[in-house]
RNA sequence: GCGCCCGUAGCUCAGUUGGAUAGAGCAAGAGCCUUCUAAUCUCUAGGUCGCAGGUUCGAAUCCUGCCGGGCGCGCCA
């Protein structure tokens, strides 16, 4: 018995007293009422606190109301005990039988045990999104794994997922860059604004090699020829250090492309439609004080020049016409300046902030080394990469450890701490338990044991330590759904540790194979059920983060 | 100055959209392998949930004020 249907029954016994009139409420029978899992284990198997809720408006006290659930709860199918505790919580065993065909449940749905039902949504989600003028770092690595992990988790709750990186390769960063790359190029220091670091003087070795004729074409053009030779090996170098990173994007976005379209001028004529438009001082302006920003935004500016900020709209616009609702963005702490211009533009279009743009942002990743934060700096080169980090530590424990916190609260990582002991990551123990319930299920073949759902007993699995894990992988399908509507895949991660406990204590408890020759019995093989279900939540799980589910460690 | 985020064990952090006695890992100490993977498990120790009020059956969680930290406030991108 799952939560939800453990929901479902507690609200055909309200129906039923309400019915028979034993008992009155103020409102209609509720849908769904609310079951926990208690942290006390002397509570019970599942809590709710209905009584509590409505006992008031009916006029009742609500342990009275309690005792008379309870006693209508008590017959129901698959409910052992049912009774009331404290102010009026009332405290749920379930039958044995009823809690272990959650594994045959498990079983039965496969690889679509937890995925939720296709909502409709077209959902784009927008993360990383760099100037192609660097390497990735840190803070762009802490958005690649919680990015990809969202739009995993959120694909799996039922959404159409479409994730997008949009290239920032339009504008005066990238002529800086051009100019830092050909300064190098020639022996020189690059300008004072320029890009200062190591990296910029071996992509214009690697430049000059490919085309030694570069470094003679006139002024103007090999500034030219510089950026595009280095925007063009820098964004295939995001794309193969994300490809590695187990970051897939369906869409990369060109920036320039807006202008190169009649993009930039859709996004007008709408804001012109909706008569949020104004001229001052020679530019054009977008009113987005009219939506709670603190200033109106330029779009066109007196020389004539588009702000970034009218690419932003552009883009917005863009992708509302491509169908997309809602459109996620995803942004460092260092942009929420933006949230607010971000939520009004898309006002002033005639949408919704929080419904189609919904901006999410993210707090800053500290980290540590010899006890010293290192302060990053592109132009000044002090660095730590995506690719040095990928070599560091590895694709799935720095992933893990990324996702594992949730991306609105500040993060210190000490890169002493994660290379030396690298095994006191946690993804180690899930992964661990994954092995684990591998090496069962094939040490089990070969004593030709195979889970067989026709003849699974689920009364078998009486073992406290057996319910705690049907308990856990029956939580799996909720988890799921509130990590993805939270948009926070943390919880997944956190989850799968405590699911993964749950196993580790169960397999120190109960014997799951038949050892030394001991006969098979019907207990062996349902635990092997169990065992089976277990691996396949665990697995479902990494797969949703992106986190490798090895066979064997 | 204005705005956003954060403050929980020595350290890094959870805390199920207000629930019962606030949890985990690391670090410290102790114990369990001739049996399915000891990267596991068991036990001990560790707290004025930044501070002060308020809301109610009930607050780490919601509201107000204060203290402390991070970040942002360009016709830059």
């Amino acid at each position: 018995m799952t939560p939800e249907q453990l929901s479902d029954v507690i609200v055909a016994a309200l129906t039923s007293l309400v019915e028979s009139g034993r008992l009155a409420l103020a409102d209609p029978v509720p849908a769904q009422v609310r079951v926990e899992r208690p942290k006390v284990k002397e509570h019970g198997d599942y809590a709710t606190n209905i009584a509590l809720q409505v006992a008031k408006k009916a006029g009742m006290n609500p342990r009275e109301f309690a005792e008379i659930l309870a006693a209508e709860l008590a017959g129901a199918d698959g409910i052992s005990a049912a009774e009331v505790a404290g102010p009026g919580f009332l405290n749920i065993r379930v039958a044995a039988a009823a809690q272990g065909e959650v594994a045959r449940q498990v079983l039965l749905a496969g690889k679509n045990y937890g995925l939720g039902e296709p909502t409709g949504r077209s959902v784009n989600i927008e993360f990383i999104s760099a100037n192609p003028t660097g390497p990735l770092h840190l803070g762009h690595t802490r958005w690649a794994a919680v990015g990809d992990a969202t739009a995993r988790v959120m694909a799996a709750a039922g959404d159409t997922v479409t994730r997008e990186f949009y290239i920032n390769d339009r504008g005066n960063q990238m002529d800086k860059f051009g100019a830092s790359l050909m300064a190098r190029a020639h022996g020189q220091e690059p300008p004072e604004d320029g890009y200062l670091g190591e990296y910029v003087a071996e992509l214009a070795k690697t430049i000059v090699n490919n085309d030694p004729g570069i470094v003679s074409l006139p002024e103007a053009e090999q500034l030219v020829a510089f950026r595009e030779a280095g925007y063009a090996l820098q964004l295939g170098e995001h794309k193969s250090e994300l490809a590695e990173f187990g970051t897939h994007f369906d869409v990369w976005f060109s920036e320039r492309s807006l202008h190169e379209s009649d993009a930039v001028e859709r996004g007008m004529t709408r804001l012109r439609e909706q008569g949020r438009i104004f001229e001052a001082d020679g530019a054009t302006w977008m009113r987005t004080t009219d939506f709670g920003d603190d200033k109106d935004r330029v779009l066109l500016r007196s020389n004539g020049e588009l702000t970034y900020f009218a690419s932003d709209t552009a883009y917005y616009v863009d992708k509302r016409d491509r169908g997309f609702d809602p459109c996620i963005y995803l942004l460092g702490a260092d942009h929420h300046g933006y949230v607010g211009r971000l939520n009004a533009m898309a006002a002033c279009i005639g949408d919704t902030p929080g419904e189609q743009i919904q901006v999410l942002i993210g707090q800053l990743v500290k980290i540590l080394q010899d006890g010293q934060e290192l302060k990053l700096s592109k132009r000044a080169g002090t660095i730590v990469s995506l690719r040095e980090l990928i070599d560091l530590i590895g694709v799935d424990p720095l992933r893990y450890t990324l996702i594992r916190y949730p991306a609105d609260s500040p993060l210190t990582l000490d890169i002493a701490e994660m290379t030396r002991k690298s095994n006191d990551n946690p993804v180690y123990y899930v992964q661990y338990a994954h092995a684990r319930l591998s090496s069962i299920l094939r040490n089990g073949a070969d004593l030709g044991l195979a889970v067989e759902l026709e003849t699974f007993d689920p009364s078998l699995l009486t073992e406290e330590r057996a319910g705690d894990l049907l308990r856990a992988l029956a939580e799996f399908p909720r988890v799921v759904s509130r990590a993805a509507e939270l948009r926070e895949p943390h919880r997944i991660a956190r989850y799968l540790e405590d699911t993964a406990a749950s196993f580790h204590k169960f397999y120190d408890a109960c014997r799951v194979l038949p050892h030394g020759d001991e006969e098979t019995s019907p207990t062996h093989l349902a635990r092997l059920t169990l065992v089976a279900a277990t691996r396949q939540v665990i697995a479902n799980g990494l797969d949703m983060l992106g986190v490798g589910a090895p066979e064997r460690m």
